[in-house]
DNA sequence: ATGAACTTGAGAATCATTATCAAAATAATT
DNA sequence: AATTATTTTGATAATGATTCTCAAGTTCAT
């Protein structure tokens, strides 16, 4: 079962790494979070790498539910939960909405989302990185973390509308 | 019931206003919202105008209920709705705890806070705001609003000490 | 292979929030 | 002041995401 491509090869990435390479990276991260290697976790693990854009626990649940394994939604959180824990996948919770999980490897982002169609567009900027460790500096903090999301309006003709039409609600 | 003091009078308001003239004000927000004027609205625009920190529904729910007012939480949360969609209060959710509301007319402020004691330190940096507004404008978008939440060790040699005996989890 | 320890998943439980709807309150009109 | 159309309330049920429970299944060191 591991000679099949479950997934497209995104040839985007850093390195090519065989199936089996792949399996070893996976189950080395893991060994480092001191739990057992399971095909559940494997699977999840697959998937969250593997993806280059924001993740819900459902669609982790139904992406794992797609391939060979059953998963329950308790290991999707369970072991969503154990990877965020030692920061190798970012959780990040806002508005009542369900968590969005991304793998956290990749440069560090923040979010700029349109308010009016949903899209998502990331960015980073070095120099609010640094004046937050100032700030957090200057109040006597050590800074582990930080969550930054923009709101704003996108430059599509339909939300510049949307948002003009009804400016105050 | 409008003769005693239910609240402390916070000194550091810019305007000292009779009881009168204060309940005109509430009665004008809520006007502006397009709904009638009840005594639960009063309550709840009252407290959360007085309080100069974060409330959770809760909180909200509970100091209405020590007036003589009686009121289920269904109120609290359409009423608090109704004012963060006008954005007289700000509403901000995270990490699965309970929204926290702050009414918005006092100077924009983030929030640091300390992941060990939970204390939470607010700040302002107008350098970061400036920032944010020319991410924005590069990647097309008009910025509505955004969310900048720091979280870190505070200074007290309690919270150091957890810190430093588990750095990695 | 064996067994101790760890994992799983189905479903129950929890928690914040929202919806429902009959009864009560408001405000506009007599 | 009484009437009435409309809005609001609050008790309770419903929802949706997440977490808990625990019997049954799996992993891995021996």
């Amino acid at each position: 079962m591991s000679d099949i491509p479950l997934l497209p090869n995104h040839q985007s990435g850093p390195k090519k790494l065989t199936p089996e390479q792949e399996n070893q990276q996976l189950k080395k991260i893991i060994r480092e979070l001191g739990l057992k290697v399971t095909q559940q976790r494997m699977d999840i693990l697959r998937i969250v790498k593997a993806g280059d854009r924001h993740f819900t626990a459902q669609d982790i649940f139904e992406a794992v539910s797609e391939t060979n394994t059953s998963i329950g939604f308790a290991t999707v959180y369970r072991f969503l939960k154990a990877l965020s824990a030692k920061a190798f996948v970012t959780e990040v919770r806002m508005g009542g909405m369900p968590a969005r999980y991304e793998w956290s490897s990749q440069e560090h982002h923040d979010h700029l989302t349109c308010t009016v169609c949903g899209k998502v567009v990331e960015f980073e900027n070095d120099e609010i990185e640094k004046l937050q460790e100032e700030v957090a500096k200057s109040l006597g903090f050590v800074l582990t973390d930080h969550i930054l999301e923009l709101f704003g309006v996108c430059s599509s003709s339909h939300c510049q509308k949307v948002y003009k039409s009804a400016p105050e609600s």
